[in-house]
RNA sequence: GGGGACGUAGCGUAGCCUGGUUUAACGCGAUAGAUUGUCGAUCUAUAGACCGCGGGUUCAAAUCCCGUCGUCCCCG
């Protein structure tokens, strides 16, 4: 069964539009993808995000996996049950966690020992256990492999040993994937993660050998990491450019709406970032015209929407005076307005 | 009528006893930034007090002394 099709290639650029297939319906891409770790996009309903016109959401197999655990996912039948996300859902493996958590575990060619953040229990993570979990418990539409990313600047010797190790669990992945019954009727997708930091060579390996394992689509990991804007546009660019045409392309963790067109223009289909409903919570709005922070003290006065040409909830409503008084007086209101706000936009761009 | 405590940025306090590295410190608040596979988090800056007021002692006073105003408490 064909997963993806492409539809239309721009004639200036390297966008795409596309179209891809999962057992929970199908997507169009470009597409953002709202992150809701664990089981939540941060204080926003099913239904707000159905009014944003959103399609599909990422979770997080490391965090679901701590809490509330595989018994009562299974029990619940499926993260789209208990979460009442009726459509499609991408899960990250944790392999980011390795790095955002890295005081807690330690990584070795098994897998990932590590503590729980939460009561401090310990844990080992396998390439195929994650498999697993996001396969039969989880029900994800999308799955990705355990991967180790690294931060920026890093020694090229270490960012060979991870990317090795990323491609030595896609494999395993792959494997495990394969052998293990389909949870759901329709097939759910298995993403390769692309490593090799900084490293065009390290980088060019590891497209090249996942290719060959094969994969329903491939992501772009260890970006925006640290690097400097530009690297990481020269690095995403490059690494589009060695991914096959006819798969859905993904670049992880990405970003600022400028990263996003930028990616676009370079091939890519899929995102996901924690801007905008982080931003949401910290009172920053993003708009055509710039970034609006609410809780500066010149909107004290200003009735007028955050974007009179919105068609959000928020600015349907809402006053940016308002919503700056509930940032000021921590009101929780103002996480979900600006929050919804943020993500119809990233939706619309 | 008698006795006592306290007045230091918008708010809450430290420093006073034992005067001098104090350009008066800290928390909250305010103002402005940061935030990229999550953060109701955190971090970074900036502004803001001539130490209630007046006088005195001293080379030197938020600090010691006198007076005064204000706030609070206790006794009658």
């Amino acid at each position: 069964m064909e997963t993806f099709k492409l539809f239309h290639k721009d004639k200036s650029s390297k966008a795409r539009l596309t179209k891809l297939i999962t057992p929970h319906g199908e997507i169009n891409t470009p597409i953002f993808l709202p992150v809701g770790t664990q089981a939540t996009v941060k204080t926003l309903s099913t239904q707000d995000l159905f009014d944003c016109g959103i399609e599909m959401i990422l979770a997080n197999a490391y965090h679901l996996y701590l809490r509330p655990g595989e018994e009562i996912i299974k029990k619940a039948r499926g993260l789209h049950k208990f979460m009442s996300w009726p459509k499609p859902i991408l899960t990250d493996s944790g392999g980011y966690q390795v790095l955002s958590l890295s005081d807690l575990r330690k990584v070795s060619d098994e897998g990932v020992k590590f503590q729980s953040h939460i009561d401090g229990t310990k844990y080992f993570f396998s390439p195929e256990e994650v498999i697993r979990f996001q396969k039969d418990v989880l029900g994800s539409d999308v799955i990705m492999p355990l991967d180790e990313c690294v931060h920026y600047p890093c020694e090229k010797d270490h960012a060979r040993v991870a990317m090795k190790r990323t491609l030595n669990w896609a494999y395993r992945s792959k494997e495990a994937f394969s052998s293990q019954p389909l949870a759901i009727s329709h097939k759910q997708l298995l993403f390769g993660i692309v490593q090799g930091a900084t490293y065009p060579d390290l980088r060019k390996e590891c497209a090249e050998r996942l290719v060959e394992i094969g994969f329903d689509g491939y992501a772009v990991g260890g970006v925006s990491v640290g690097e400097p804007r530009e690297l990481m546009y020269e690095v995403s660019s490059n690494v589009a450019g060695l991914l096959p045409s006819d798969r859905p392309r993904y670049l992880m963790g990405v970003g600022n709406p400028e990263d996003l067109i930028e990616a676009v223009s370079s091939g890519y289909d899929i995102f996901d970032c924690v801007i905008p409903t982080r931003n949401g919570r910290n009172g920053t709005a993003f708009t055509y015209s710039g970034r609006l922070v609410l809780r500066n003290a010149k909107f004290k006065d200003d009735f007028s929407p955050i974007d009179e040409n919105c068609g959000c909830f928020a600015c349907k409503n809402y006053t940016r005076a308002y919503i700056r008084h509930l940032f000021n007086s921590g009101e929780i209101l103002g996480l979900r307005l600006v929050s919804v706000h943020n993500i119809y936009f990233y939706n619309n761009l």
